[in-house]
DNA sequence: AGTTATTGATGTCTGCACACATCGGTGTCA
DNA sequence: TGACACCGATGTGTGCAGACATCAATAACT
């Protein structure tokens, strides 16, 4: 299960050093984990390799296990996001994946014009009508669900990968808002009417509307957001020489 | 090193996963791998447990190490990436790559005009110059370097770690561009007036502009590489229901 | 200063006990 | 007779303990 030894052993370090607690160049010994954590060498092992492939330390023979900073972190990776979300860095992390969401979404709904299934099309117009209905009405609940549904269809009708993979980051995002009560129980029109054009632009294959519609509901989702995130400090990622 | 029994154990599975020559749902187990990679238990386990989170494999009691379809494949990892790129599946990798830059670039120059310390900003100036002497020398090496140092200085100027996170992909893209003799040795002036541009306006602060005139730059370079492409079979990765 | 020896950590291998999902057999009931 | 629920055997990953191999940082030596 998800509570085996080996994934409590990788959950417990990969949050002590993503909070800071372990800070970079941090050196800690295999056996000295052992007893820590109470586990058997073999699953110290394990969870340091998988630890090792996120970024988040490596290992040298005769030093022992050393964590890395923050920059070598794969800020990519499901579990480091959520550790990062559970952290001081929350709303450093919420920023950037709203920027980066900002970014891909239009491309995603330009490329969805042109590849998507027909069926998605059709599943989208529909989703995104439902979503003035719902959000006319007050129904939060069924609101959220619609508008993760739209936006996840969006994504993965680009037919892009990685696009798609943004699929889960934007679920929680979007729940993270409505249940901190970011969303107003009666969705703006404006934004409502964007989501429909978004659709309809993607089921008549209108790539540049599809783009334009969609940046539109980014660029008020980022302005509604900025506020929210001012003064965090911002991580730079020095350029390898 | 990398060349370890562990480091081996991993590129071997990974690469047969990702080349499709162990197909989704395929099962194997430990102790099968050990003798067919000459390794030891504990060389498998930490091997496999990697490629678990990495979303290659599962593993069920009773019934072993389970490949995984692509869909739940991590498209983000950088060693995933490679892996592809050293596959069939190599046109539509660097679709997809070209595809999250057009999206990302124009949105990194409006958070680097925005955001960028000082000494980035004027280093960006400096290599956009001395990209256009270079491109009009024809030193293809020397601009191709330098051409990575503007990208890079780009998305590590823009805060998000995110996107700094994409300068190695972008390097390696970049780089087969050039390998590949698609680049021409003398390059447009436009798109080095371009890149001039979005250093320009990086360094005074003009985050509109910036975006600009990065677009610019990333809709030349998608057209370029449109027909490399074409007929690249489409993963849509299904929406979690 | 350069070279060699020591040492201590990870890397690798192995045998064992345990947990538990799956499968097949058995018994019960309709 | 047939369908179904139960239950134990089986096989596989999970976790543990101990050993030796390997290699690089450091100390000792020339």
């Amino acid at each position: 299960m998800t509570s085996s030894l080996h994934h409590r052993a990788i959950d417990n370090l990969g949050t002590r050093i993503i909070s800071g607690v372990l800070p970079a160049g941090h050196v800690m010994l295999a056996e000295q984990l052992e007893d820590e954590l109470k586990v058997s060498r073999s699953v110290i092992r394990e969870a340091v390799r998988v630890l090792q492939s996120l970024g988040l330390v490596e290992t040298t023979k005769r030093v022992g296990i050393r964590v890395l900073p923050a920059s070598r972190w794969n800020p990519f990776d499901a579990q480091v996001i959520r550790w990062r979300l559970a952290s001081d860095a929350r709303g450093a992390q919420l920023r950037s994946l709203a920027e980066l969401r900002a970014a891909v979404e239009p491309a995603a709904a330009e490329l969805a014009a042109q590849n998507a299934p027909a069926a998605l099309r059709m599943e989208l117009v529909d989703v995104a009508r439902a979503m003035r209905e719902a959000g006319n009405n007050g129904e939060v609940a069924r609101f959220l669900e619609l508008d993760i549904r739209f936006h996840s269809l969006l994504l993965s009708g680009s037919g892009n990968e990685m696009f798609a993979n943004l699929m889960g980051q934007v679920a929680e995002t979007l729940t993270g808002r409505t249940v901190h009560g970011l969303m107003p129980d009666h969705p703006h029109q404006a934004a409502l009417q964007w989501h429909e054009d978004v659709a309809e632009a993607i089921a008549r294959g209108d790539a540049v509307s599809a783009r334009a519609a969609s940046d539109r509901i980014m660029r008020r989702t980022m302005s509604q957001m900025a506020d929210t995130w001012t003064e965090q400090p911002r991580v730079f990622i020095p350029v390898r020489q």
